[in-house]
DNA sequence: TCTGGGGTCCTAGGACCC
DNA sequence: TCTGGGGTCCTAGGACCC
């Protein structure tokens, strides 16, 4: 019974179950969150949209041509933040062993709770209940000895369901999977194993190591066999910090020409000192990501000896970063991220000679947005005059 | 009706140091 | 008579995940 102690809770159409909260109406429709314009593409879809064929990662044009009556609603990321955050909290009653994996699935390794619950699967069934009752949110979990399992079980349980895999019957369940199931195998690794003829799990378990490792590596070979055969020895690991944040756009239509570009580096460089603010961290390295129109993707970075996280900072740290760039084409979309995260220190260093103390202007400006929304204080440059015809 | 936005991890080559 | 091996950091790109 205690034997399968790890949980993998995942919320069901995680998005779209947000915005059933905000407006029952769209309760028993089909419904999708994703991107409305050009480019945009489906976050999150409901059953009755997945009916249709409508998936995540789906061009929005695509998924209303499968289905006609497909209501897309644009994301609100920062509702969906606040949501998880409850979410989490729930998880955190029963266990402060939580790993989250993203805004809406967590590992929880439930061995502490022996003396409470009388097996791992009513402990399932109590977080299911608290968050559909307390949230009104559906989430499926799966019940198995490793992480890699659970995460497998609760997949096969989905939607609003639970799957306990003893651990007597796990090669069983885990054999007869598609190889693509397998966390780390996406497309160009599948290829690779369907050229070793490989279909399901069972039969990756069955190849020598070398022929595997031949194929993809020491690395990813050895780890993809040992999950293959039901090996993963991965603790459930709480609050694991981040290690990057970034911000990218894709735009509706090419940039195209430099100071289109960079007056759209500011307001990233400016969007990013918000985020990096809000977490209380700044960025020794700086990396600067431009998408052309045919897709090409290409990134320049520097480190630094000291942090990032002032708009202005970053903003110079940008178009220095722009000039090593050969921009002879249109550009589709455009990123700017911090990594090599420390703590933001309280005393900030001023370059020597620097004019005037932006260091301080930007901390003011930073609590200002903070408490009056992100469009209250903004660089000249990005505030839009009104419309010419309205 | 081509292909979002936010992440993690890995690899490979070069710089640099001992 | 150009020549070592290890370790670490940095950069660029790519695979993958939700």
């Amino acid at each position: 019974m205690w034997a399968e102690p790890i949980l993998h809770v995942d919320l069901d159409a995680f998005f779209v179950e947000a915005e059933r909260l905000q407006d029952p109406g769209l309760v028993g429709k089909p419904v999708a969150v994703g991107g409305t314009s050009n480019r945009g593409v489906i976050a999150s879809a409901s059953y009755e949209a997945r009916a249709h064929g409508v998936r995540s990662a789906q061009p929005t044009a695509t998924a209303l041509r499968l289905c006609r009556d497909l209501i897309v609603v644009p994301p609100s990321h920062g509702r969906y933040g606040e949501l998880s955050a409850r979410v989490f909290e729930v998880f955190r009653e029963f266990t402060p062993s939580v790993e989250g994996l993203s805004v809406d699935e967590a590992f929880l390794d439930v061995s502490g709770l022996r003396r409470h619950f009388s097996t791992s699967t009513e402990v399932a069934l109590a977080v299911r209940g608290q968050i559909r009752s307390r949230l009104g949110l559906p989430a499926s979990v799966g019940i198995a000895s490793s992480k890699f399992i659970a995460k497998l079980a609760s997949e096969a349980a989905k939607p609003d369901g639970y799957r306990h895999i003893p651990k007597d019957t796990e090669l069983e369940f885990l054999h007869a999977l598609s190889v693509e199931a397998l966390w780390g195998v996406g497309p160009a690794t599948l290829a690779g194993l369907q050229r070793l003829g490989v279909e399901t799990i069972g039969d990756l378990a069955e190849l020598p190591e070398a022929a595997v490792v031949g194929s993809m590596g020491p690395t990813q070979g050895r780890h993809l066999l040992d999950l293959a055969r039901g090996i993963d020895h991965r603790a459930v690991t709480p609050d694991i910090d981040a290690k990057s944040i970034s911000v990218e756009e894709t735009y509706d239509s090419d940039l195209e020409g430099i100071e289109v570009i960079e007056t759209a580096l500011l307001a990233h460089a400016q969007r990013l000192a918000d985020r990096l603010h809000r977490s209380g961290l700044a960025a020794r390295t700086v990396t600067l990501k431009l998408r052309f129109g045919d897709f090409t993707t290409v990134t320049r970075s520097v480190t630094s000896g000291t942090v990032v996280d002032g708009p202005r900072d970053l903003y110079l740290i940008a178009i220095g970063l722009l000039e090593q760039v050969e921009v002879d084409r249109p550009v589709r979309l455009l990123g700017l991220g911090g990594s090599g995260l420390e703590p933001a220190g309280e005393p900030r260093q001023m370059p020597i000679g620097a004019e005037g103390n932006w260091a301080r202007v930007d901390e003011a400006v930073a609590g200002v947005r903070d408490r009056f929304g992100e469009h209250s204080v903004e660089p000249a440059r990005l505030i839009r005059g009104p419309a010419p015809d309205d």
